[in-house]
DNA sequence: CTCAGTGCAAAAGCTTTGCATAATA
DNA sequence: TATTATGCAAAGCTTTTGCACTGAG
């Protein structure tokens, strides 16, 4: 049991290992793709559930990149935060402590109790660069 | 002719306008809940369809606050920001230069041509956080 | 044995698209 | 008048839900 009553499952077995090994960002039907390449018979409803209980457990934090997918990855420890090609859409992540920044710097923030920071930056990565010249 | 054989009619106008006035953030069902009361006859097609144009043209800027709606607001000439109330769905802005804090102290981003960046803070503002209590 | 989890199919949101009609330039 | 834009309805995508069956504890 692992915690509240929620069961332990081949299936959410499968899909956290898949997460974990991932490293970096998923979407729902990327894992789904992968998840039938172990398990043919899982269904991507379960994979929702399951994303969504991580969610709730902690395990895993969802991001709002693009217009259309949510993505996941493995919750950690320290605050990151993401640099997005739009070349080619590899996500670079990389640690700052700008919540804290922030907390010093806006006033606005004084009043405010932060649960989460995430800050994105959209551009072109090197590799882009050289190939759009 | 707004530019590229764009032509200006009564409904984008009148979106535009309202995206304006609204000043802060505004869906597309909103905003075309909004137009329905000038306009009763516009749809919903119109609005998304005004909405890309406008973000095309950079006349507006859209946001991915929650999981399901995007947001649109003014393009605004100075670099700002968003602090999103979990318990009234406030929006705050405030202004940073936080992309020139990045570009100084993080590595990864050196190499990033950046186009635009994007930080959101979620939590609960002081009104919330007194009635929580 | 019991209750939570699964698979399947159907539904629900938000957004996009096809097409004939209306309106701008 | 020549196109672009609109309205309506239908389709598209991602995500959620209902329900009977399966399986973990």
């Amino acid at each position: 049991m692992n915690a509240e009553g929620h069961r332990i499952t081949r299936q959410r077995t499968l899909l956290l290992e898949l997460i974990k090994e991932a490293g970096g960002h998923l979407d729902a039907d990327e894992l789904y793709r992968r998840a039938r390449e172990k398990q043919p018979r899982v269904s991507l409803s379960t994979v929702y559930r399951a994303l969504q209980l991580f969610k709730k457990m902690g395990l895993v934090e969802e991001y709002h990149f693009d217009e259309s997918h949510h993505h996941y990855e493995v919750r950690s420890k320290k605050e990151h935060h993401h640099l997005l090609c739009l070349g080619c859409g590899k996500v670079i992540e990389f640690p700052s402590p700008l919540s804290a920044y922030v907390r010093k710097h806006v006033p606005e923030a004084r009043d405010f109790e932060i649960v989460d920071t995430e800050l994105r930056m959209t551009g072109y990565c090197a590799t882009c660069r050289k190939n759009r010249e």
